[in-house]
DNA sequence: GCCAACGTTGGC
DNA sequence: GCCAACGTTGGC
């Protein structure tokens, strides 16, 4: 099993939301090393924390789990979507998501700046300098680590 | 709203 | 292939 950090802004899709659907495609990321880890690296039964970004406060706010592993996008081929893209080859999809099934909201969020704070968490890719990534991988002990920061 | 740190696009 | 211009992410 592995582990993985999803970004997303809460504006759009919280994990209010998430939990309220119960399970859900994660759509819409358009970088390609996310791209990769989608539809390559996350497999079922993989967990994933689940990150608020653009927010007050900016955390980690719960957890899913993998329930259906890479396939197509579909708001790649939906031109009244936002993540529309008219030159994703619909024979062979640019895009890819998985399907995400909510585990539960934390008692406590763990803060982006609690994670800096914790010396176990310094390798974390979230608080490397300049790093974007919206899909990221994530050791089983970094995992623990915040799992054990939001009780 | 600002802006650093990227990633992408496209002319050459 | 180079690289300038442009667009996006995301913390602050």
């Amino acid at each position: 099993m592995s582990y993985w950090l999803l970004k997303t802004e809460p504006s759009s899709y919280s994990i209010d939301d998430l939990l309220r659907d119960g399970k859900a495609g994660w759509s819409g990321v358009r970088n390609y090393q996310a791209r990769n880890f989608l539809r390559d690296g996350m497999k079922k039964g993989d967990r994933a924390l689940i990150y608020h970004s653009s927010a007050e406060p900016t955390a980690v706010v719960g957890e899913a789990e993998v329930v259906r592993e890479g396939h197509p996008d579909p708001t790649q081929f939906d031109r009244k979507d936002d993540h529309y893209d008219p030159d994703s080859p619909a024979d062979e999809p640019r895009w890819f998501q998985v399907e995400l099934k909510a585990l539960r909201k934390f008692p406590h969020p763990v803060t982006l700046a609690e994670i800096k704070a914790e010396p176990d968490l310094r390798e974390m890719l979230l608080i490397r300098r300049g790093m974007r990534l919206s899909v990221q991988p994530v050791t089983k002990e970094q995992y623990q680590a915040i799992v054990r920061m939001a009780r």
